[in-house]
DNA sequence: TAGCGTTTCCGGTTTACACA
DNA sequence: TGTGTAAACCGGAAACGCTA
């Protein structure tokens, strides 16, 4: 009889499963990829790739021989093939089925079509496994020889400027579709996620074999925010010093990314959303609001709109009394209390001294209401 | 909680290269 | 040879993380 075998399935961020396979490892990778879909109940197609030991890093998983009993297997879902297929396109001679660039992980975004909004071109989660671009068909033919001459004798290639201009440019337009200020992590993950697709760009000299392409990825997005910015990209042109300068207060070096509960904080829209339809969670927050015992409802729904209050403030500076109008909830207690938490806390005061500031603002709030009753009176 | 070292971001500058 | 473009680099300030 078999020996039951354990396997550990990362389904995306933050989600993984075990599973037991009580009768031993199944004898093929589609067997397991079957089994893996009836007991974890996933709809649609997915791909699986495993730990390998040689490189740490995830492979595709070809055959069961890669993997033993408590291996760690992780599952990549595949995205739904554009119209016109990898094949056929004139930039990607090179694609094969394993491209990871038709790949998303399953905590990606919904593969809904970019819209001509800015924010939702730029409206979905890190992935798990970064998917590194098609380039140029003649960048593509160029890695694909590096690459089999990589294979057959180990030699790494050397790109040329251009042809490294070239990789640096795709990579960036991937990742400004995520982020446009990737963590020193994230660039780890493209770099990693690079030399893995293409084996032929491994560095000499350097331990993982990507820090160079990290360094130049960091210096490339940096000089490609400041061309967003140039061309008006309302999150970059926000955060920008050129946008500051009203205030005539400082120097020139006296700026920064802001955070929630700063001034000029600018948010991207969440996955899947967009102007209109956070602009109907509005109005339905209007009648919300209305209702008695309500908070959780509330709650639930200013933080989904948040991103839609923070674009209205920043870019077309209302009146108060437009921002009561448009946004009641954000005035009641409970919300006020939130957003001073928020903001205080980024002052880094306790949430003592947080609740006392709140018991003051409330204080101010009822002075003010007696205030205006007494010059009603008069 | 303060202090200190490190990291990140910005605009500006330098350098290298391609092209007319 | 001049010009344009992109990569790489710089200095300064804010943010962040660690430690005592």
């Amino acid at each position: 009889m078999s020996t039951p075998a354990k396997l550990r399935i990362v389904l995306g961020e933050d989600n993984c499963v075990k599973l037991t396979f009580p009768a031993g490892m199944p004898d093929s990778a589609d067997i397991l990829k079957s089994e893996i879909q009836r007991q974890c109940s996933i709809d649609g197609d997915f791909r699986l790739q495993y730990m390998d030991e040689d490189f740490e890093q995830f492979m595709n998983l070809t055959s069961m021989s890669n993997i033993r009993d408590k291996s760690t297997i992780k599952m990549i879902q595949q995205r739904k093939q554009p119209t016109q297929s990898a094949s056929e396109s004139p930039s990607a001679p090179f694609c094969d089925a394993s491209d990871s660039s038709a790949d998303t992980d399953i905590h990606s975004s919904s593969s809904s079509e970019p819209t001509t909004s800015t924010s939702s071109l730029r409206n979905q989660g890190w992935p798990l496994s970064f998917p590194i671009p098609a380039f140029s068909y003649e960048v593509e033919m160029q890695l694909l020889t590096a690459n089999h001459k990589f294979l057959a004798e180990g030699k790494h290639l050397n790109p040329c400027p251009k042809l490294k201009s070239n990789i640096l440019d795709a990579l960036a337009s991937e990742i400004i579709r995520y982020t446009a200020y990737p963590s020193s992590a994230q660039l780890d993950d493209v770099a990693q996620a690079l030399i893995s697709k293409h084996p032929s760009l491994k560095e000499h000299g350097s331990v993982s074999g990507y820090y160079g392409w990290k360094i130049s990825l960091k210096y490339k997005m940096g000089n490609y925010r400041t061309r967003l910015r140039s061309l008006g990209c309302p999150e970059l042109t926000i955060n920008s010093m050129k946008s500051k300068q009203h205030d005539k207060s400082g120097s020139h070096n006296q700026v920064k990314k802001p955070k929630r509960a700063e001034v000029n904080y600018f948010p991207d829209y969440s996955a899947g959303e967009d102007k209109e339809s956070l602009e109907k969670e509005r109005v339905d927050l209007l009648s919300e609001v209305k209702k008695r015992h309500n908070h959780q409802m509330i709650k639930q729904k200013m933080e989904k709109t948040f991103a839609l209050r923070r674009h209205e403030v920043i870019q077309d500076k209302p009146l108060v009394a437009e921002i009561k109008s448009r946004w009641p909830a954000l005035f009641c207690e409970h919300e006020v209390s939130a957003e001073f938490t928020h903001a205080l806390r980024r002052s880094r005061l306790s949430r003592s001294s947080c609740l006392s500031w709140i018991a003051i603002l409330k204080r101010c709030e009822e002075y003010s209401t007696r205030k205006e009753a007494l010059l009603d009176a008069k």
